[in-house]
This record gives C-alpha cells, structure tokens and sequence, in this order.
RNA sequence: GGUCAGGUAGCUCAGUUGGUACGAGCGACCGCCUGAAAAGCGGUAGGUCGGCGGUUCGACCCCGCCCCUGACCA
C-alpha cells in the first residue's frame, strides 16, 4: 500500500515473483474495465507472467460498492491459499485493504431508502437530517461531521434498513486474514514530482481519448467511474467546460490532495511497515518483512 | 522622460470615510472515514498591509520622496 505514484504495482510482481504468489487488486478504480491508463494499470508485459485478479471487473456505468468488492476477494483469497498461492494485495484504496483483510461487516443498503434520503438531502442539505441522526443515534451523531451528508445518509439508511444504530465506531484493526502489510513511502516533494511526471505521461499515452472512447460506454453516467482521477477532469474538457491545461493541472492538483488522503488513512495504521520507494534492496527489505 | 493603474497571507485578490487586518479562494500542514473511499467531510498555521520620512494622541488607509510591476503617451 501506499500513496498512488509511489511504485506499489512493480514492487507487487516482484514479490509474487519471489513468493510464488498473485497478485490482487485493492484499488477502487482499477476494478473497472477500459480505465487503463487514467488508472495506470500494468499493461501485460509489466505483469511479467504474474496472474493479477480483480482487475476489469465492471461496467464503467456500475457503482463501486466496497461490500461487492469484500465478496469478491474474500472468495478468491481463500481460493488462492487453498492452492498455495500467496495473495499478494496491491492497491491504494485503504478501506478495500481492510475490507479484504480485516473484520468488517458492511450493513445492507436498499436503493429506495437510499434514493429518498439522498433526494432529502438535496433538498434540506444536511443540516435537519443531522438532528434526525442525532436523535435516533447520538453515537453515530457524535463521529459524524453536521455537514458530511454523505455520511449522514448513509447512517440515516442503516438505522432505517436494520432498526439497529449505525454505531459507526472507532475502526478495529482486527485481521481475519493474517498478513504482512508493507507501504511504499515517498518524501513529498518527489512524491508531487512524480505526480506530475505520470500525468503528464497519462496524457501523452492518450488519456483523453480514453475517455473520449468510455463515453460510449456510458462513462458519464457513471457515479463512481465518472469521479476517478483524470477521468472527472477529462470529462470536463470534453464537455467545454475546462481547457485541456485546466483538465490536466487540476488533475495533478486533485492527485495530489488524494496522495495526502491516501497517506493519512495508511499511516494511521500501525500495522503497516514503511519502506523507502527508492530502496536499491526494496524488495529484499520487503521479504525480509514478510519472514 | 511623462501620465495613469497597481504594490495587503506562498499564489490570485477583497477590505478599512485614519483607531488593534472580519478577510476569501487556492496552496501548505494536520485529521476524520464501515455499501461512491481516486469519493465525502473537517481543523490549523501563514500578513512589520512595497521602502523611508512626515502629519496625527493614533496611519495599511492622509502628505512627500524613493523602489518595483503593468498599460499608455512621448
């Protein structure tokens, strides 16, 4: 794990490589098919014979769903160490990590319910549906910003599908799967270089026309895939809204504040181990982790 | 050389008819996060208000000179 643009992917198949493992994708977005290069999957060569799963999985037009995803690895995880395979997890979003690795249950959802709150929350904002929450669970109330409507629908839903509090509590770190969790740690001012450095490759490898191509399938439609990074700016572009700089310096900027988001939930961590990206021994260090 | 506009937070700019800068957006830093997590939400730190002198009880706001930037005129 680790910030995106830090080489996670490379250190990944090089670890499945010693290990006699495979790889597993944790990332949010690689998981849909024809995001390539705004994603920077690793083209085939660069998987180097090294099987990756969950990679082209959805429609651009489908919604992520972590607790999907949860249903998805945990089968194949299983699968794999029933073969003596090991799953080597690769992927930047921390809460598909830990849905994977740890004890987490997600509540049901149900689009009706969902649909009337998010259509209440549109229309009051959030600020009466927070003493709602607050009402009815004022645990819940007390970890949930009054303004974070997201997160309030959410809740809002869970006491309503379950009849139960939401009791959104501090997050455990109790593994179900026992893991060595590594982290790919990038000094800042290399790690913005770097940033600018791929998209400025992303664009060049034709991102645009990328997403030009996913518009047919849909892309814009598309609740999650049409927010990923690039994407989101690239559409944009291509409705007027933006000029092609716009998109690609808002892209960069938007990579960067993800970076730190991405820092800040792994760091919190205390199970995971830092290794420098620039380590000449990176992945000796690694399996030396690993035991 | 002259005229005009402008020099306020790292950046782009608000603002004060003279009484301790209400600043804002972006950036930076820090944090939260249980079915959108490449999303969503928050907190904190930054300013001798271009320089020097003057007027005044008191000036970032008034006066003078100087420096810098831009436009225009010669």
């Amino acid at each position: 794990m680790g910030p995106t643009a830090a080489g996670k992917s490379d250190l990944a198949v090089d670890l499945a490589l010693r290990l006699g493992g495979e790889c597993v994708n944790t990332d949010s977005m690689q998981l849909y098919q024809g995001m390539d290069i705004g994603t920077a999957k690793l083209d085939l060569s660069e998987r180097r014979g090294v099987p990756h799963h969950l990679l082209d999985i959805w429609d651009v037009t489908r919604t992520a769903s972590v607790a999907e995803y949860q249903q998805l690895v945990r089968p194949l995880m299983d699968g794999m160490l029933a073969r003596g395979v090991v799953p080597v997890l690769v992927g930047g979003s921390g809460l598909y990590v830990r849905a994977a690795l740890d004890d987490l249950e997600f509540p049901g959802t149900d689009p009706d319910i969902r649909a009337r709150l998010e259509g209440e929350l549109e229309r009051t904002g959030p600020a009466p549906m927070y003493e709602r929450l607050r009402a009815q669970d004022p645990v819940a109330a007390e970890a949930i910003l009054p303004s974070n409507g997201r997160r309030i629908v959410r809740a809002l839903e869970v006491i309503e599908l379950s009849g139960r509090p939401f009791s959104a509590t501090m997050p455990s770190y109790d593994a179900l799967y026992p893991s060595v969790q590594i982290g790919v740690e990038v000094p800042r001012p290399e790690l913005d270089r770097r940033i600018e450095v791929r998209v400025e490759r992303m664009w060049a490898a034709g991102l645009v026309e990328e997403v030009r191509g996913l518009l047919g399938e849909g892309l814009a439609e598309g609740r999650t895939a049409s927010r990923a990074l690039g994407y989101a700016q690239v559409l944009r572009l291509l409705s007027g809204e933006w000029t092609e700089r716009q998109a690609f310096d808002e892209t960069v900027r938007a990579t960067r504040r993800f970076a730190r988001r991405q820092e800040s939930w792994f760091r919190r961590d205390p199970r995971v181990r830092w290794l420098p990206y620039d380590d000449p021994d990176l992945t000796d260090r690694a399996l030396a982790l690993a035991g």
